[in-house]
DNA sequence: CAGTGGTCTAGACCACACT
DNA sequence: GTGTGGTCTAGACCACTGC
């Protein structure tokens, strides 16, 4: 009884779905991979999002409407933005509608973010001071390429820069990001910008980070590092390096920060 | 409309509420604090939990029967489960029934630890081999009681550990947990346990950790753990302090160890 | 006021586990 | 087969937003 009304093709579901729960034709095999209706909703509306039918910050259509296009019932649709707000992907807003998430939002800014001052919040330091030290493009090293499971040859852009708080040089770190998808970025540009560096992807290449895997260590300071962060060379010092990733799961960053942790701390919450 | 049937009060619903939908009573003010159904529902359910009607491991009633109980419809019921078990405090199982989560599941052990070795799996290195080097009464320090949150002059129990994985020592840690609830514990009866240590809180003491939260730092190896982990003085280690809360957020262990990341790193996935 | 998401109900049927 | 959770529907009403 899988793949119900017409929703196996990609594409917008069509044809006279009289019977939508699971009836459909004899399946000859009964299918051992079963996979629900709304799952296949969400799938259906994770594509419209990938193919930048729908932008971040943007309204998508209503419950009612998504309903009547994909032929099911609210309650389907509903569940299947219900799972896409819970992965962070959709943000609901009740008597609004239901908006495609966004990184260029205050309230959400600085989402993977997770070094905190050990006294205070983030917002009693007031906003960060962003200093980029370099922006070229480069063919990568066989690490990079691995991580970010680049195919052939394609060149990488890597970016080097140091955030500060309150005055003090805190993070120093590399990213690296595929040099098709980000081919025009410069130090200019990143210079020039105002907030959160995963916005300007958005905006202006139209790449939205949705997750990200990160891998934290303790190492000790090198000597370029102590230099830029004014510390002692051979200071502790945390390593953390994140991928992140876009829509299904496509690696487009490698991030590798060192985090000084004499008056911040890297915070974490468990469930 | 707020507080509908009946259910504002502890314990268990009565009457005749025959109008379940928000009806009720005319309120005299339109109670601005609005609470759902569902999370009085939810609310209720937690109160058997802590109050160890079902205890961990345990087979809680059907949808139906609670639904029977708490006079709503059984869709009330699963919205109210459904949270639950995304808090991790029930598990669901198609065809079985919903069982109070516990640690001590051989697929969920370990839930709070985040160090996975570079290579490989956990599993790959077998278990962890723990070697419990004290545990004593004593009356803490001052930040023990403000971060366990205790009253007047509670003791703790201090617990002094190192974990290794496969032969090498990994993580030296110590914890304290409050005198009043934990009166028994001994080192006999850690060193003769057998699998996660919240496992044994459960069973012994009824004491089940909900969630947790993590402080992490890069710091600098001092005498007494170089000596137990086996690293030069000044090796940078991870440092990790966690507060694990029981239902209610209630503080009931405070951890901080120290964490060798040579071949071991700290995972966190950012969503 | 109309439109949106949010809650609640009632009933039907499906997938899974145990007996 | 029986009982459990899981899916899907249809309809009603509530709460919030903005015209």
């Amino acid at each position: 009884m899988n793949t119900p009304p017409d929703l196996a093709a990609p594409g917008l579901p069509a044809g006279p779905s009289d019977a939508p729960t699971g009836v459909g034709a004899v399946t000859p095999i009964p299918t051992p991979a079963f996979s629900p209706l709304y799952q296949q909703i969400k799938a259906l509306i994770l594509q419209s999002l990938q193919a930048g039918e729908w932008k971040p910050g943007d309204l998508i259509p209503s419950e009612l409407e998504l309903a009547a296009r994909y032929k099911v019932s609210q309650g389907t649709v509903r569940k299947a933005i219900d799972e896409l707000a819970a992965d962070n992907l959709l943000v609901r807003r009740q008597g609004k509608g239901t908006f495609v998430a966004t990184h260029s939002e205050a309230h959400v800014q600085y989402r993977f973010l997770r070094l905190r001052p050990d006294e205070g919040t983030l917002d009693s330091e007031g906003p960060a001071q962003r200093q980029i030290i370099a922006c070229r493009r480069l063919r990568p090293p066989a690490d990079i390429t691995a991580a970010l499971g680049l195919r052939g040859g394609e060149a990488v852009v890597q970016v080097s820069r140091v955030l500060s708080f309150a005055g003090v040089p805190t993070i120093a770190e590399d990213l690296w990001l595929p040099g098709n998808a980000f081919k025009g970025l410069t130090l200019e540009t990143l210079a020039q910008h105002q907030g959160p560096m995963y916005a300007l992807f958005e905006t202006q290449f139209g790449v939205r980070m949705v997750r990200a895997e990160e891998k934290v260590k303790a190492v000790a300071a090198d000597a370029a590092t102590a230099e830029r962060l004014q510390v002692p060379e051979g200071s502790p010092l945390l390593s953390v390096e994140r991928i992140a990733y876009t829509y299904n799961d496509v690696p487009m960053e490698l991030r590798r920060g060192l985090y000084r942790t004499d008056s911040h701390h890297y915070r974490n919450d468990l469930n």
